[in-house]
Parts: structure tokens; C-alpha cells; sequence
RNA sequence: GGUUCCGUAGCUCAGCUGGAUAGAGCAACAGCCUUCUAAGCUGUGGGUCUUGGGUUCGAAUCCCAACGGAAUCACCA
């Protein structure tokens, strides 16, 4: 049992007995203490002022003596005002330590085959541009979330839907035939993803200079020029012929599609990322059709005159949504219903998580509202996991500008720089240049992957490409240094023979500092949890970024390899341990590794 | 206009289900490397928590309104 639950579960009790009040346990949250008192947690007594008809501070030094009575942790306690501040028994951290240190598993809870089945969605590309730092943050946080859920006890399927047809596919393909024949991305010597991209970009720029040219030779107006351009003829022909399934449409289709896979394999390969099943909706959308005549046939959608399929949301405070076009063919909406439906053959899944930025929002209420009346029994509960877009000073990205940051680029641009700055601090001279390389990427990628997942999810975010992103304060590296460095001293001590765990630290009675440090090792678990319920990985990095905080404060104000007390140097590197494996542990749940050096 | 989200130091952000004098980092200034890795540690300065009401012992946090910003409201995806 935890110490909080202990206090809790004794505060109740003695609430009990004193005023003959019952309180639940678990509505009594011991917070820490603030620096300033003394004390290790803290009661607020407010609650029971009332019941027992006496000023707040009597009440806090009643409970607070009941306490030093008959709670054998608590040592002494002292009050301000309605604040209860209670000292544990220093011996007692030296247990949870302990405790902490036996549990290999330690803030994770294993999953069992009745652990619910949950699915996350996330990347979720199209196949006509490379990845940006949009999506960087869609990838690290469905990983991350995927991660966090795991160490809650769920049994997680990582999920990709790939956008990889519709008319933006045949812009691509139309502009490759036209200007780009017979480049491969082995030829153009770039990844996949990026020739495409650069296809995508021609056929638009094309585009635009041809409804301009029109707009200006005829005098009309710009929609009428585009409705008259021959270039959106061909690739609107090409998608007729793709739906049709002309073979030489499909078979340039598939290769184009086979380069950008090449190019995103190596882009998820490099940040860490996989998933268990990939979806396309290419087989999916006609899947959401049936299932929307389906859903037609059983007089839960209705048609129109023109022949459209509509779902009516008024009852539910929203629109009316189409769902099958006039001419039969599906839309967005269609096609994740399809998605659901496949999903939902091929998983008994009991909870569906869309990573999926909040631009997304209404779609995601009507879906849910959709599902639900079609009868996904996890349609009501899905979960929109909504996430802020990435801005740059200038505002949003912007393709048409040429602002889009993209993931590629900016990956190796921080690797470099981490190599660049170890290289300066000389800090790796020893190693091979294999190990450098390994370690740069390591740091360089923590940099990237830290500063996209502190921040609060639900919040847009600001990106300074010209600042960059930071090695030093709250950022991925000064975590992976402070790992680093608790490495080098368990090396040691190694080397000096004081084997771990042998000398008993029982009697140790721990400093401020070391009680702070178990303190906050003590909090790994509910943190790992909180995150799991609010889908937040942000609380995760937070937590590394205080216990490696305390950990630095420890560190500098307590010698650990110079202590010459066996006891005390047993405790020292114990802590040590523990809070390397700590921070692993929560850098995992990012997706962020740990240099053994740096 | 409807709906949803956001508004905390010069900048980027924490602040969990209401609790004590609102915290970090960056930037600025001042200290600390003959001592386990200085990507570190310590200190100084910097705030009307957008504004106004309400709820109560107590509000950055909960409720209402206003103001400011973002997203969305397609036979696009």
C-alpha cells in the first residue's frame, strides 16, 4: 500500500472516531508538501470544520495527534491554519523504495487476454505528399498514446488508415506521366514520398497557371475557369478510370503508391514508429456503401429525389449529412464508416481512439453519432483523441507557400545538430564513429519527439524553425543527459565493486533530498494511470522532467560515489538505479530513447 | 451567425478531480568545474492568471456573460 492510501485510509479513520464523520478514503487526496513547511504530505481539514464545530487549526492538530498515535508512519505533524502538514517516519520511505526497487514492472500493469481491446488510429497519411511536422505530431502522439495505454493494462492495436486513392492521387499520377516519365525515385535519388510530392506540386502549379491563362484569354471568371481547365479534365478522367479498374491506371497507381510506402516505411522506421494493421481505402470505401444501403434498407438514413443518401442529425442537435453521392459514390464520411466496418471484422474491439487533429472535430461527432446508429456497439464511446495544429511564427503551414516543414528535413536537421553539439561539449571523444552517429540520432530525435509531446494535446502549438528546438532546460536531452549521467555513476560503482542491492539500507535514515527523490519515484504510477484517462502524454513528459529535476538536486547535493558509509552509499544507488529505470520507463511510454552515454 | 477549443512572466509552456505566497525553461544579470559527465546546479529581476459577475471557508481551476484568437459548419479529404 502506497503511503498516500495509508494516510488517506488513517484520516478517515481518525476522522471517524473524532468527529463520527464517514469519509471515503479515496475522496482524501495527501498532497506533498510545499517547500516552505515542514512536512512530507498534507491534509486539508476545510471538510470537517463544519462536523466538528471547531476552528481549523483544533481540527488539524486533533486528526493530527490521532495520527501520531495510532499511525505507526507518521511521525510528527504541525499545522497552519486548515493545513495539515504531516512528517512520515524517514525510515518508512527506505520500504517504498525498496518496494519500488523489487517491482521490475514497476507504474505498469501487464495485460490480460480479458483486457480491453482498444485501437488507435493514428498517421493516417495521403499518398501525394511527404510527411510534415503536422503529422510528426499525429505519429508521436498515437505512439505515445498507444504506449501509455499499453502500460495501463490494455491489450492495443496500433492502426493506419492509408488515404491512398481519390482525384489528389491522380493529380500525381497525371503530372508524372506528363513531366516527370520515367523517373524513379531511385533515378531522381530521393525517397518516394518526396517525388511524388514534387509531382503534386507540378501538377498544381501546372494547373494554376493554366486557369490563369484561361481566366485572362477568355475573360471569365476564375471558377469558370477551372471548371474549364483540361488538366482537372484528365485527372477527374483518371480517377473515372481508376474506379473502373483500367489496368494501366491501377498499374501506375500501384507503383507510385509502392515508392511513397518505401519513402514513409523509412520515415516511421526513424522516429520509432510501427503498426500492427494497416488499412486502405482503397478497400475499405466500398465496404462503407453496403453498409450505409444497409443502414438505408433498414430506414435508418433516407434518399433523396436525386437519388443522394442523406442521414438526418437534427434529433441530435446537428445537420444533415450526406453519405452517397447523387451518382453513387461515397464520401469521406462513407469511407470510415467502411473503415469501422472492416475494423470491426477483423478486431472484437471495445474502444476505437482516432488520433486525428482537431480540424476534424464535427466529423468525428457526426461519425460517432453514425456508427452508433448503424450499430458498431463502440460507436457512442469512440474516442476523437483531438490535438492542436503546429504553428509557425508566420502563422499556419501553408503548402501553397512553401512554409510546410517537412518531417524528413527537419529530423535530419536536428540529428546534425545534436552531432554537432556533442562534438563541441568533446563529451563522446572516446567513442567510435558508428557510436556518435548512434548517439546523435538517439538525442537529436529525443530534442524532436519531447518538444512535440510536452505540450498539451488539445493545444495549438508554435514551431521556430530559426530557434530550433533547444538542448538545454525542460527538452528531451536534458532528461537523456541526466540518464546518461546515472548510468555512468552505476558503471562505476560497478567497476569499484559495491554490487547493488547487497548491503542492506533498512536503518539509512534518508535526507531531504532522498526523501524528495522517493517521493516523486513514488508518484510514477497514478501518473502513468492519469495519463492513460486523459490521454495525455504530456503528463508523462512532465513527470520525467520533475523526477530528473529532483534527481539533478540529489545528485548535486548528495556525493554518491564518495560517500564512505556502506549503508548510506547502498541507499544512494539504489535511488540511482531506481530512478534510471524510472526515467527509461517513462521516456518508453514517449517513444523517446535513452543513451547509456552522451 | 451556429458549434467546439483556446486565452497564465517579454517568449515557449506546466499548474491533475477547487487549497497555503501561481511554477519551470528560454531570454537578461550574478555565482559554481583540482570533487560521481557544467546538455548541470544556485541566486536576482520579471504576473491585474484577458475582463466582469456568480458559487464558498477558499477560484488560474467550477458556472454565466463579454472581449480576443483558432478550427469547423461542401455531392473536398
Amino acid at each position: 500500500m502506497s503511503i498516500d492510501n495509508l494516510i488517506s485510509a488513517a484520516v478517515a479513520r481518525a476522522v471517524k472516531e473524532l468527529y463520527g464523520v464517514d469519509t471515503a478514503p479515496e475522496s482524501i487526496v495527501p498532497q506533498a508538501t510545499r517547500k516552505e513547511f515542514e512536512g512530507n504530505l498534507t491534509i486539508v481539514v476545510f471538510p470537517w470544520v463544519k462536523a466538528a464545530r471547531k476552528a481549523p487549526e483544533v481540527v488539524g492538530a486533533e486528526i493530527g495527534q490521532w495520527l501520531a498515535e495510532n499511525e505507526g508512519a507518521v511521525q510528527r505533524f504541525n499545522v497552519v491554519k486548515g493545513f495539515l502538514n504531516i512528517v512520515i517516519e524517514p525510515r518508512y520511505w527506505n520500504g517504498v523504495l525498496q518496494s519500488i526497487a523489487a517491482d521490475a514492472d514497476y507504474g505498469t500493469v501487464a495485460a490480460t487476454p480479458e483486457s480491453p481491446l482498444v485501437m488507435v488510429e493514428y498517421s493516417s497519411p495521403n499518398t501525394n505528399k511527404p510527411l510534415h511536422l503536422g503529422h510528426l505530431r499525429n505519429i508521436l502522439l498515437g505512439y505515445s498514446l498507444s504506449q501509455i495505454l499499453k502500460a495501463c493494462g490494455n491489450r492495443v492495436v496500433k492502426t493506419n488508415i492509408v488515404n491512398d486513392r481519390g482525384i489528389h492521387i491522380c493529380k500525381s499520377m497525371l503530372a508524372w506521366q506528363k513531366w516527370f516519365d520515367g523517373v524513379t525515385p531511385e533515378k531522381a535519388g530521393k525517397k518516394g514520398d518526396h517525388l511524388i510530392g514534387d509531382c503534386y506540386v507540378a501538377f498544381d502549379r501546372h494547373y494554376k497557371a493554366e486557369v490563369k491563362e484561361l481566366m485572362e484569354r477568355e475573360n471569365i471568371s476564375e471558377d469558370e475557369a477551372a471548371a474549364r481547365s483540361t488538366l482537372m479534365a484528365e485527372a477527374r478522367e483518371m480517377l473515372r478510370r481508376w474506379e473502373q479498374g483500367d489496368p494501366e491506371v491501377r498499374a501506375l497507381w500501384e507503383t507510385m503508391n509502392s515508392w511513397v510506402y518505401a519513402g514513409f516505411d523509412e520515415t516511421y522506421r526513424r522516429m520509432g514508429v510501427d503498426f500492427d494493421k494497416i488499412y486502405y481505402e482503397s478497400q475499405t470505401y466500398l465496404q462503407g456503401k453496403e453498409k450505409v444501403l444497409e443502414g438505408l434498407a433498414k430506414g435508418l438514413l433516407y434518399r433523396k429525389d436525386d437519388g443522394s443518401v442523406w442521414a438526418d442529425l437534427t434529433a441530435q442537435g446537428l445537420d444533415h449529412k450526406l453519405l452517397l453521392r447523387s451518382d453513387g459514390t461515397s464520401v469521406y464520411m462513407t469511407q470510415d464508416i467502411g473503415t469501422a466496418k472492416m475494423r470491426f471484422d477483423d478486431y472484437p474491439i471495445d474502444r476505437m481512439i482516432y488520433v486525428v487533429g482537431n480540424e476534424q472535430n464535427y466529423h468525428f461527432q457526426v461519425l460517432s453519432l453514425l456508427l452508433d446508429r448503424l450499430g458498431f456497439k463502440w460507436g457512442k464511446d469512440l474516442v476523437h483523441f483531438s490535438y492542436g495544429m503546429v504553428e509557425l511564427p508566420s502563422g499556419k503551414m501553408k503548402s501553397r507557400e512553401g512554409t510546410v516543414v517537412d518531417a524528413d528535413d527537419l529530423m535530419a536537421g536536428m540529428v546534425d545538430e545534436a552531432r554537432r553539439v556533442s562534438d563541441e561539449m568533446g563529451k563522446i571523444q572516446g567513442l567510435s564513429d558508428d557510436e556518435k552517429a548512434a548517439v546523435a540520432e538517439i538525442v537529436g530525435m529525443g530534442a524532436l519527439k519531447y518538444f512535440l509531446l510536452k505540450v498539451d494535446p488539445r493545444k495549438n502549438m508554435l514551431f521556430n524553425p530559426a530557434e530550433s528546438i533547444d538542448f538545454n532546460g525542460n527538452t528531451g536531452p536534458f532528461i537523456q543527459y541526466a540518464y546518461a549521467r546515472m548510468r555512468s555513476v552505476l558503471r562505476r560503482a560497478a567497476e569499484a565493486g559495491h554490487a547493488l542491492g547487497t548491503v542492506e539500507y533498512a536503518a539509512v535514515e534518508p535526507n531531504e533530498r532522498e526523501v524528495a527523490l522517493i517521493q516523486r519515484l513514488a508518484d510514477y504510477p497514478s501518473t502513468v494511470q492519469e495519463a492513460g484517462r486523459s490521454f495525455s502524454p504530456a503528463l508523462i513528459a512532465n513527470y520525467a522532467y520533475d523526477l530528473v529535476k529532483e534527481y539533478n538536486q540529489f545528485y548535486h547535493d548528495c556525493p554518491i560515489l564518495k560517500e564512505p558509509d556502506p549503508a548510506v552509499l547502498a541507499l544512494r544507488l539504489e535511488l540511482t538505479a531506481v530512478t534510471a529505470r524510472t526515467v527509461a520507463s517513462a521516456m518508453n511510454l514517449l517513444g523517446i530513447n535513452v543513451p547509456e552515454r552522451m
